[in-house]
Order: structure tokens, then C-alpha cells, then sequence
DNA sequence: TATGAAATGCAATAGTC
DNA sequence: GACTATTGCATTTCATA
């Protein structure tokens, strides 16, 4: 892990569809070696996937809410591995401020919902912050 | 747009340097046909960009925080617009429950920050919750 | 909007240093 | 770990239906 491999990843980012050749040009090696070198980067998993950002008004409408969870026990360990494993959790934080964790939740109706807020309430007490509509 | 188109964007999305003929294969096209829907799509943005996805180790240390706004006056629309032009906004969400705005905000230090805090303190008052460690 | 054919260029492999 | 050379295949363009 290089340089070049870092150069490498930026070009992709940028154009994931670039050839080979036009990234051997750009960093100046041959297209076999940048070939070898892109299969290591896919091999380490540093580059995870091949993929496009698609216009939002494409993608499903779904709901989106913030839930701060005060927490009552101590069972962290617990709690971060059923963040983990659940699957309408998109991002979670332990946080300073007001409250101990907050999660980033997305889900298709009520049920979703009050299923996950049942379970976390076993870990503390929440308050929910719903997005109305996306700014950004 | 039809079910082919969006039958490429699942394909590229899944792997985003498949190649035209392999899509051609697997939709039952000829190879040009392809190309001249692709190249269409990304005329009219419904494909956004041919991107990676890397993995998180490499993507250089930040700091995250979630700011709800309570609005004070009503410029929503100066203030959505400032936030849409805001580099620093990741995610910005009109909400209700607890405040007017959920914004997620990303920075490199206590400068950017601060900076942000006084800008929005026109359009009210804040509450900031600081992401300590990424769970998910 | 799709197709087929042709020219160009790229990808992928093998062999070498 | 990178280079050159080779082979086969993909991309792209254009004329046509």
C-alpha cells in the first residue's frame, strides 16, 4: 500500500469506469502493473466495491428517524452488537452532550419502528427525532 | 425510462465495471443499444457518477456532530439554502419532535466547527450532540 | 430505438528481467 | 514488482431498418 495504489483509488473514485490503460498513462506505469495492483486493492478488500451513485428520485421512499438513547444499564457490549446486526440501523454514534447514543434508523412503516423502539428500551429510555423532509 | 434502464442501473450498481456486452447478454441487447441507454442516463442524471466504495480504514479521521436547530425566526429558505451550499453539511433534515433541524455535520477541527455554530445562530439556538466513537 | 459490421483500442496472459 | 509482446475480445461509430 503505496502512493500509487492511493492514486490509484482516487482515480476510481472519481471514474470507476476508467480503463486500465488510462490509469497507467495518468500515474505512469503499465497497464499490467496497475492491473496486478488493482486486483491486490479488490484481494485487501481497501476497495470494497464497484458501484454508482444513482439520482435519489430513483431510490424507494422510505423514513427516516434520530433516536437518542439515555441509557439505564451498562450493557454496552450488548447494545452495540444488536446495532450492529440490525439491519434498519443505517449509522449509530456513542455520543457526549444530551444522551448516550445516537442512531440513524430507516424504516417502511410504523411497525419497523415501534419493533426496534420495544427492543432499545430495554437498554434505556429514548427520545425520537423524525425527518419530515431531506434538505440535503 | 423503462424497465431495461433500470435493469442496467441494478447491474451497474451491483458492479460498476461490468462490461457494455455483459450487460447486453444478460438484457438481452446488442452491445450499442446499451451504450446509447447508459450514455443517456448520465445525460439526464439518473446516473449521478461511477464511484467506489472504500473501506474505512482509509478515509482519513474526522468528527462528526448532530446539531438540532430551534428555529428563532422563519427563514427556512435562507437558512436551507445555506446549509445546501455548506460543505461541512453531510445530511440536513427538517424534523418535528425535538427541534426544528437535525444536521449532520462533519469537520477537522474546533475552527470549522465554531464557525458553522455562528453562522446558524441567526436562524436560532442549538443543541449538540458530539459522535466519541462510530459503532456502526 | 434497435441492429449488424468494421475499425480501433483495451484487457489479460505469458514470459522475462 | 514491473516491463514487453501477443492474442482475443470489447467498445464505438456508422449506415440502415
Amino acid at each position: 500500500m503505496d502512493n500509487l495504489d492511493l492514486k490509484i483509488i482516487y482515480l476510481l473514485k472519481e471514474n470507476s469506469r476508467i480503463t486500465i490503460k488510462n490509469i497507467s498513462k495518468k500515474i505512469n506505469l503499465t497497464a499490467p502493473a496497475v492491473k496486478s495492483r488493482m486486483d491486490k486493492l479488490i484481494k485487501n478488500k481497501l476497495i470494497e466495491s464497484f458501484t454508482i451513485k444513482v439520482s435519489s428520485t430513483l431510490e424507494k421512499r422510505k423514513f427516516i428517524s434520530f433516536i437518542t438513547l439515555f441509557m439505564k444499564t451498562t450493557s454496552h457490549e450488548q447494545l452495540q452488537h444488536f446495532l450492529k446486526n440490525n439491519i434498519g440501523v443505517l449509522e449509530a454514534y456513542r455520543i457526549s452532550g444530551n444522551g448516550c447514543y445516537l442512531i440513524k434508523f430507516i424504516y417502511k412503516n410504523d411497525n419497523d419502528l415501534i419493533t426496534f423502539l420495544d427492543q432499545i428500551s430495554l437498554y434505556g429510555t429514548h427520545q425520537i427525532n423524525t425527518s419530515i423532509a431531506q434538505i440535503k
